[in-house]
DNA sequence: ATGGCCGGATCTTCCGGA
């Protein structure tokens, strides 16, 4: 059972992309972030005829998320954090091959001391306080998405120039040490991983080509999980393409 | 060559992203 997400930075522009990825990568479940798509917009036909059930929440110009399942539609379907009044599609939920999926598109926080900083981090405490009642009654649970943070220096091509800067600070690092603390583990730190691997690089300064970039798309699983898991990567290629996403695509392979 | 982007909404020029 292979799980993905991937922020493909406008399901319009990169719907080909994304249909050749799925076609190749053949995962089981996929969560998209960014889609910037309306509902009505969303290219429910397409990826229908690809053999696709989604479920999507999206938005005019900013965010928008997707789940995406073969074989089964997902059900008990969430869209937001409940509870939590936020204009920003940012979170889709829903249950499938007996497992929990919260894809998510944390806020990006712009800068420290920042308005959208604040919202940040009241997102982020809404997101744990729910995602705790959630795992109580969804012990098989898998976080995944951009969660717009580098959680340690290893995640960061030159962890100098980025210190305290953006997806760096003190805070949002507590934030995503906070969520492993409700017993959800970053799979992809569960297997030994190449250095200076990360999963987004700028489009300027050809930071690609000198792979400067930072490791800011996660998967987390819960402890019932944990055992199951049986590869983490993140997937290069796609950048490689024309007219890229700077995300690359995450996946999380479980075995059993 | 020491800087180089992209998508979307419009405004041929800006904002936001990370």
């Amino acid at each position: 059972m292979k799980i993905a997400t991937w922020n493909v930075n406008s399901l319009a522009v990169r719907l080909p992309q994304l249909l050749s990825w799925l076609d190749t990568e053949k995962p089981d479940l996929v969560v998209l972030q960014e889609t910037k798509l309306t509902d009505d917009k969303f290219p429910q036909a397409e990826l229908s005829e690809a053999g696709w059930h989604a479920q999507w929440f999206g938005q005019r110009t900013y965010n928008g998320v997707a789940l995406l399942s073969r074989g089964q539609a997902a059900e008990a379907v969430m869209r937001n954090i409940p509870g939590f009044d936020d204009e920003q599609a940012r979170l889709i939920a829903g249950s499938a091959a007996g497992l929990r999926i919260v894809g998510a598109y944390f806020p990006n926080g712009q800068a420290p001391g920042s308005d959208k900083f604040a919202y940040k981090m009241r997102w982020l405490d809404a997101l744990r306080e729910w995602l705790r009642e959630e795992l109580e009654e969804h012990p098989k649970l898998v976080l995944l998405g951009d969660f717009n943070i580098a959680p340690a220096d290893c995640d960061v091509h030159d962890p100098v120039l980025w210190a305290g800067q953006i997806h760096c600070t003190d805070e949002e690092r507590t934030h995503f040490r906070a969520l492993l603390g409700l017993g959800l583990h970053d799979a992809f730190r569960l297997f030994e991983q190449p250095p200076k691997l990360w999963s987004w690089w700028d489009y300027r300064n050809l930071a690609f080509r000198k792979n400067q970039g930072l490791r800011i798309d996660h998967i987390l699983v819960s402890e019932a999980l944990k055992p199951r898991v049986v590869a983490c990567r993140i997937d290069k290629l796609p950048r490689k393409n024309e007219r890229p996403s700077d995300h690359a695509p995450v996946i999380v392979e479980l075995g059993g």
